[in-house]
DNA sequence: GCCGTTTTCGGCCCGACTGTTTTCAGTCG
């Protein structure tokens, strides 16, 4: 058997190093820019970069050419590229960690162990306790300070980033707060948050106010700031209960189109629009968009006319990684996303007939008040063997009668077990109307294999939480996605995009292959309790993320639709 | 090291902030 190839994270991962390396010795930075942008492709890439690199097509990758697709080569090969081994045997490893101080850089963590002999953290704290950091010239008591600073709180620093579902409501919530006041004109999220991405470091808002100061003071006021740890006229940023960090910047309304665009980011985003820009003789600030030749400078209240003025159709704040998304803008091809209003049924959620919180009748009705045309009880398989299942079904009947057309659908969550088998016999399974399989234990054990086991039970209509992560608390299963996509076409079985915050699986990128593999995908939110049928909302997010349309969710079509669809 | 709606060579986003400086390099987002 083929040894399993390096998975993209850790390749990446390798050429973030390398270019911490070269920056370290000194290398042109243009050099390591692009190590560094290439291990950000990486990371964005759903398929194996290793398997495409062998192949000759990473280059393909724009970021990616011949150079870095021999070194993709040697990771498979030799374990890591050669270069890299050749610069840990004469950089010590913690040098890479003085750059993650905040303030210290690579020239400088380069002269501290250079000039001074520092080669550890320990010996850095040592270093800077006894003052002799500022002995370099450019170095002072305020360095030392920060870096000691820096150093005690990395002991105790929290590793995650909090979740898109925990931050979201939250920041929604202030902007309207922020609306209703007298003073304030337009408010918006921004940063990450807008863009839905899954987690976030902080919660950005962008404002217009006649009296900006009123405004920020207004929003250091609000009930739930526990500490404003920066007040300006303008910005401030603040923590909250629950210790997110909040940024409130205001703005002047007539650039707040530019400025919007500019906090929303991504980074990757704005560099490549800007890079394109100045190909055009436009050079592209949150200020504006200046004609270098002129001097002119267009300044706009709208992202819409921003984009526009340089010659893209609007892009969605969920696309802005630089994906792809400003070539589509450009050629005026970007897809018509899917929006909340389109579903029609969400299809996988519990009651208290398994481990949920809330009663069949409860979920039910939530379902019908969210305006859904159909729901799919999907209680987990071990909790309802036979008896307890037939009576679920009789109270599914009696609710189906009461709420006609309203259609609640006899669905069930089977687990996959070790062996790939399922844990609920073919017979009932085939008495069910809608059939989710997913991974629940034994995570390690061949996932792949047991994957595409359910999937050629012909029962099985969709695969739950297809890697089974948990963000911040389990790494996703090292299954092939792209041996599930494949499988996905050719069984007819759906994937989810699991809505559970801490889920989120698919992951965008790889709701985005299954998309451009022609496998619908389906939006659930695997609520337990009523107030979780609301994560639909960061559910849709992700799949905007993976550019998928109306027409890619299954779940946006009507249930007599899909019925005829699983009749296969 | 990558890349091209003038380029296969010669560029590579932009501005703010900070600390330690008399004019700026380094860092950050």
């Amino acid at each position: 058997m083929a040894k399993a190839l390096p998975r993209n994270a850790d390749v990446a991962a390798q050429f973030e190093l390398l270019a911490d390396l070269l920056e370290i010795e000194g290398e042109p930075s243009f050099r390591v820019l692009a190590y560094r942008r290439a291990a950000q492709r990486m990371r964005e890439t759903a398929g194996s970069v290793a398997q495409l690199a062998l192949n000759g097509r990473a280059k393909n990758l724009s970021g990616i050419g011949k150079t870095i697709e021999e070194k993709i080569v040697q990771i498979v090969d030799d374990g890591e590229i050669h270069a890299l081994a050749k610069r840990k045997a004469t950089i010590p490893s913690d040098v890479v960690l003085f750059m993650r101080l905040p303030g210290l850089g690579p020239k400088t963590a380069a002269r501290i162990w250079r000039e001074l002999g520092v080669a550890t953290l320990e010996d850095l704290k040592a270093a800077a306790e006894a003052q002799r950091l500022r002995s370099l010239a450019g170095l002072g008591a305020k360095t030392e300070e920060r870096i000691l600073k820096a150093l005690a709180a990395e002991a105790t620093a929290q590793p995650f980033r909090p979740l898109l579902g925990e931050g979201l409501p939250r920041v929604l919530a202030v902007v309207e707060a922020l609306r209703e006041h007298a003073g304030a004109d337009l408010v918006s999220e921004a940063g990450s948050v807008r863009r839905r991405k899954e987690t976030f470091r902080d919660l950005d808002i962008i404002a217009t106010a006649a009296d900006p100061a009123g405004l920020v003071d207004h929003f250091t006021r609000l009930a739930w700031v526990v500490e404003v740890a920066a007040k300006g006229d303008t910005k401030a940023t603040v923590l909250s209960q629950e210790g997110f960090r909040f940024d409130l910047r205001v703005v002047p309304p007539e650039s707040y189109g530019n400025l919007l665009q500019h906090f929303t980011g991504s980074k990757e985003h704005n560099v490549a629009l800007r890079e394109a820009a100045v190909r055009r003789g436009l050079s592209v600030s949150e200020y504006g968009v200046q004609d270098v030749e002129s001097g002119d400078v267009f300044r706009t209240r709208s992202e819409e006319e921003l984009y526009a003025h340089l010659g893209y159709e609007y892009i969605p704040p969920e696309l802005r990684e630089n994906a792809g998304e400003l070539e589509a803008a450009r050629r005026g091809e970007l897809p018509a996303l899917v929006e909340v209003g389109d579903l029609r049924g969400d299809l996988h959620a519990h009651s208290t007939w398994s481990d949920g919180r809330d009663s069949l009748e409860e979920m039910v009705l939530a379902a019908q008040a969210r305006g859904y045309a159909y729901f799919a009880v999907c209680d987990h398989s071990h909790r309802l063997r036979d008896a307890r299942l037939e009576a679920q079904w009789e109270a599914i009947d009696a609710l189906n009668a009461r709420l006609a057309p309203f259609r609640i659908l006899r669905g069930i969550e089977v687990s996959i077990r070790a062996d790939g088998s399922l844990d609920v016999a073919d017979e009932t399974l085939a008495r069910c109307e809608w059939v989710m399989a997913s991974l629940h234990a034994s995570f390690d054990t061949s996932p792949t294999e047991r994957v595409l086991a359910a999937m050629e039970n012909p029962h099985v209509d969709c695969i739950g939480h297809l890697t089974a992560r948990k963000i911040n608390r389990r790494p996703p299963t090292e299954v092939s996605v792209e041996r599930v996509i494949e499988a996905a076409v050719a069984t007819g079985t759906f994937l989810e995009i699991n809505s559970q915050p801490d889920r989120l699986d698919l992951r965008d990128v790889h709701a985005r292959l299954a998309g451009e593999a022609g496998v619908p995908v389906v939006v659930n939110t695997d609520a337990h309790e009523v107030a979780a049928l609301g994560w639909m909302e960061i559910g849709i997010g992700q799949a905007r993320r993976a550019w998928l349309t109306k027409e890619q969710i299954l779940n946006t079509r009507p249930w007599r639709e899909i019925e005829r669809s699983l009749e296969r």
